[in-house]
DNA sequence: ACTTTTCTGGACATACCTGTATAGATCCCT
DNA sequence: AGGGATCTATACAGGTATGTCCAGAAAAGT
């Protein structure tokens, strides 16, 4: 599992050490996703990791200074994807579309996981909510100028880019996991939903090439 | 396994009482529905209630004991109503979808929260997540039905049931909260996405009022 | 009046988790 | 080789939660 690549931030080891602050991070990150923000404990993390809870503090100042340092992470990674995606030039509004459903077939760049993760911690935390809050409204304002600019009244692209948002949503909201050769089939029906227009098999076609070569996974 | 006798009425307090189950019951939903399952306390709902944390014990054999009743609640509630609604009878695939939407209208139907409730509680128990799976299924097997008896090929009714489901619960997930009046605005929109024809004035009127009538509240 | 049933409060044992203090280990640099 | 920076382990104090036991209060039945 672990390469020898150094990601950016790793720093290489120093003195007696066992673990980086990236492997705090990385364990964190995947408890914080699967059972969420509640579950992050250091007694469990450090369990994991095999090392002293004591260490933790090393690296944090405490509980909260990783759990910052995550949403960080969120803040930085799933907003952004979504408006530079939407915003990219495109022929057809099937195919503005497709460049969007980029964002979800691509796992480095959207992540539904730690999207939800946030989500679900907003609903204890106030000053969260009001991030996610800012965050969606950024995303269905990138998704209705997509819409705008191939030719959609205002009121119709707000509808369009709702349906398109709210149900790409859903679906990570379900977890579903199907094979992409599955997701794919579908893409086709849901073009035709989400923009009122059949896309053309050359769209289709480049599509299904490009989701293929990204997503390995699910 | 199946445990209680989810007593509709409430049963008069004997003897030495201060609250009784249903009281329990609704705290605890309360709590379940805006904090998660994981911050479910018995220490805290007592302080809430005012009542010594022993006599939660009187009424459940412990702390799983009141999850379970809150999963029975679930479970009887929010895919019962989806089906139903699904099957009733309408003269266009417009007005079956607006049978649909009324589960989502009406607060004594479907409940979002309990279901997003439940949803984030299978992300740390399987026994759990089975359940929601098993749940999804059968709603999304209802609702492709009905697209199916409008003459819609069963490829396509299968995508469209899919999008208008994620995207009922995307627009959940996002705990949206806009008036009434701006949501219905919304409709004619999002029937003309989801069903691709234009729906008649007179269904739209038909479904204002009938919202209108139901949820007083957003 | 008394007993019974129903329910509550306080005390106890146990477990888990956090954060800090302090001593010690390991490597790097000179 | 020795000093210093970096990291870890153990121990401690404090907070919160669970579940059990038992004495007893309050209403209902006799």
């Amino acid at each position: 599992m672990s390469v020898p690549t150094l990601d950016p931030g790793e720093k290489a080891p120093h003195g007696n050490s066992k673990v980086t602050r990236q492997d705090w991070l990385k364990a964190a990150r995947d408890t914080f996703v699967s059972k969420g923000a509640g579950e992050l404990k250091i007694l469990t993390l450090s369990r994991q990791l095999d090392v002293s809870r004591s260490s933790f503090y090393w690296y944090f100042r405490d509980r909260t200074d990783i759990l910052d340092a995550l949403l960080g992470e969120w803040e930085h990674r799933n907003t952004r994807c979504i408006i530079e995606y939407c915003a990219r030039p495109a022929d057809s509004i099937s195919a503005a579309v497709c460049n969007f459903f980029e964002c979800f077939v691509d796992p480095n760049l959207f992540d539904p996981g730690l999207d939800f993760a946030v989500r679900e911690w907003s609903r204890r935390d106030p000053e969260i909510r009001a991030k996610i809050d800012a965050a969606d409204a950024q995303r269905l304002e990138a998704m209705t100028a997509m819409f705008a600019r191939f030719g959609f009244s205002a009121s119709e692209a707000d509808a369009r880019a709702r349906i398109l948002y709210f149900m790409q949503l859903g679906y990570h909201a379900l977890e579903v996991t199907e094979p992409m050769e599955v997701r794919l089939s579908r893409v086709e029906g849901y073009l035709m939903g989400f923009t009122g227009e059949v896309a053309t098999a050359e769209l289709l076609a480049r599509f299904r090439a490009r989701a293929k070569e990204l997503g390995g996974a699910q």
